[in-house]
DNA sequence: TTGTATGCGTTATCAG
DNA sequence: CTGATAACGCATACAA
């Protein structure tokens, strides 16, 4: 493995020098520079990242955070923040809180101990108070969670937009009476997409009582205990909001178990475009979330920031309708 | 950040025996490593990895690369690379090879770059040329190829064995006329699968023929596309053993397509046990795959051998039958 | 614009 | 069993 002192020597200048062009080339001659390239070309020279790190008093290493690494939704997070550093030759270290407080916490010591130079959370537990003080510590960038004193380390989803967007479907389709499955109360990002869907049904003049919201779990049992909430109240309702995909295909269950044909009798709208919803069938017509997209965004903004001292900014995206079979105009009476 | 030179100042000793308490305390005398632990405890010492790779001209970094990180059967084994390399201290720089020949070279020379002490592979294009080649220059570890020259440095399942299995049940379940939507042919696990499934037929005196086997794609529309083939070969068939959950899936929409409804009129059995086997209707029977158990015995396996200069071993693992509802006994005639 | 010298925190090789 | 001390490969003041 060939190190700096030989292309230094091959390209006939110093080691400093060959640092300098290594580190976009603050003031070298053009031709020195050249030949320094060309010096490393043909050594195949690669820096040594721990020396780097170690001099540089920086790991080129971001930390990553998420809940699970085996959930539907973290893969694309990861993959895009793993292409994005890669491609800048840094690395990310990936580590599972387990969707637990403690784990989660845990996880970020071991990062701060592997001393990274930033991290990237797309976590649950952690509230303003632990961010806050994080924050004070290293950079933190925060995916999937709004939080205005980090608004610009911030890429966070329209969840709003996209409840009124997948209402607003259900409405054009010609439904009237839509109940709303929601996911955890103390989650933002469910709250949301019922504000969502509230306002939908105002705009379109509709009405909708505290019962036709159901606030359960952002799963597929959530969505079976959402249904089953709806029907002993006795409501009449031709279309289901759910705020996750799971608990769509929540839905579709409870459905067939009760002898309703989806989209006919039923029509049944997602959230979160999860690989699975193409697999359940009906196929759920559900709302985008641009997880690979906001991830790789994320980590652009970051390395901006860290390495580059660039201002970061945040970004808010905005979920798109996908149009698949499980919604339907209602039944004519 | 406290150094080992603070440390082994606290403890009046000099920093190569503080360095040698760290690493598997060599010889030194058990009062002194007391005092040395003691000093680490109170300054919170933590080692800086960069200057450990440096200084120990290694990383305590594994690599891994894998063919998609947003696959669902990849998060598993992520998840317990990482669970267990975590464990040790050490970490894991994961890439993806996106199921691209020429990918899984460059992913794999980035890591080498980075100086990971190993290699954990679990990919597909890679073959036993390359495989060789690369051993010669670090230790690699395959998960879910079973290859016999890198024998202890094997993680594999015994596809032929839940082959037999899968179609054994069906066979208990009083179906005679079985077919078998298969993989791609060119690949290992594919073709086990297979042979399972030939011997279970065999060993019950059962008869198949060329047509009742079927090699397309591991996924729904390779599903769909050996169901039809059946169909156009006008085959009788109660039940399908289908290669990979998604193929099951595929074959199910088959049935819902035909109006067949399943597992009344016809039995499917999956592989692999995937997240989304739970999701879909009927819930799939299916063989499940311990992605997750085999990557932590991957990674112990590998951490012995390098970090701790133990002899590593293959495993074979043994899949094992998971009941739902895909399956029941055979339509009456 | 370039070169020299020093230090980053460890490990490993020697002596003692 | 323990202590000096020289690497490890690079970044960065400081000098030139």
């Amino acid at each position: 493995m060939p190190t700096i002192k030989e292309v230094s020597e091959l390209a006939g200048v110093s080691l400093a020098t060959v640092s300098r062009v290594m580190n976009g080339s603050d003031r070298v001659r053009a031709e020195t520079k050249a030949r320094v390239k060309a010096a490393m070309e043909e050594l195949g020279y690669t820096p040594n990242s721990a020396a780097q790190s170690l001099a540089g008093n920086r790991s080129n290493t971001l930390g990553m955070v998420v809940s699970w690494l085996d959930g539907p939704f973290y893969g694309p997070v990861m993959s895009g923040v793993e292409e994005e550093l890669r491609r800048h030759n840094r690395h990310v270290i990936i580590g599972a809180g387990h969707g637990d407080i403690d784990q989660e916490r845990e996880v970020i010591n071991y990062l701060r101990a592997r001393k990274v130079d930033g991290l990237i959370l797309l976590t649950e537990g952690l509230h303003e108070e632990d961010l806050l003080a994080l924050s004070k510590e290293l950079p933190i960038y925060l995916i999937n969670q709004h939080f205005e004193k980090l608004e610009d380390r911030n890429m966070w989803l329209d969840n709003e937009y996209g409840g009124y967007a997948a209402t607003r479907y259900l409405i054009e389709q010609g439904h009237e009476q839509i109940v709303c499955a929601a996911g955890q109360k103390y989650k933002q990002d469910a709250r949301e997409r019922v504000a969502g869907y509230k306002r939908a049904m105002k705009e379109a003049g509709l009405t909708y009582s505290a019962k036709h919201i159901c606030h359960t779990v952002f799963d597929l049992q959530g969505g079976l205990t959402a249904m089953r909430s709806f029907d002993e109240e006795r409501l009449d309702f031709t279309a289901v909001f759910a705020g996750s995909d799971e608990m769509a295909i929540g839905a579709l269950e409870w459905a067939r178990a009760k002898g309703l044909s989806v989209p006919k009798d039923l029509s049944v709208i997602g959230f979160d475009n999860q690989l699975m919803a193409q697999y359940v069938s009906p196929k759920l017509t559900t709302i985008d979330f641009p997880a690979f997209d906001m991830a790789k965004a994320c980590a652009r903004s970051a390395i901006q920031e860290i390495y580059h001292k660039q201002k970061a900014s945040g970004l808010k995206f905005t979920p798109s309708l996908v149009i698949r079979d499980s919604v339907a105009p209602p039944p004519s009476r």
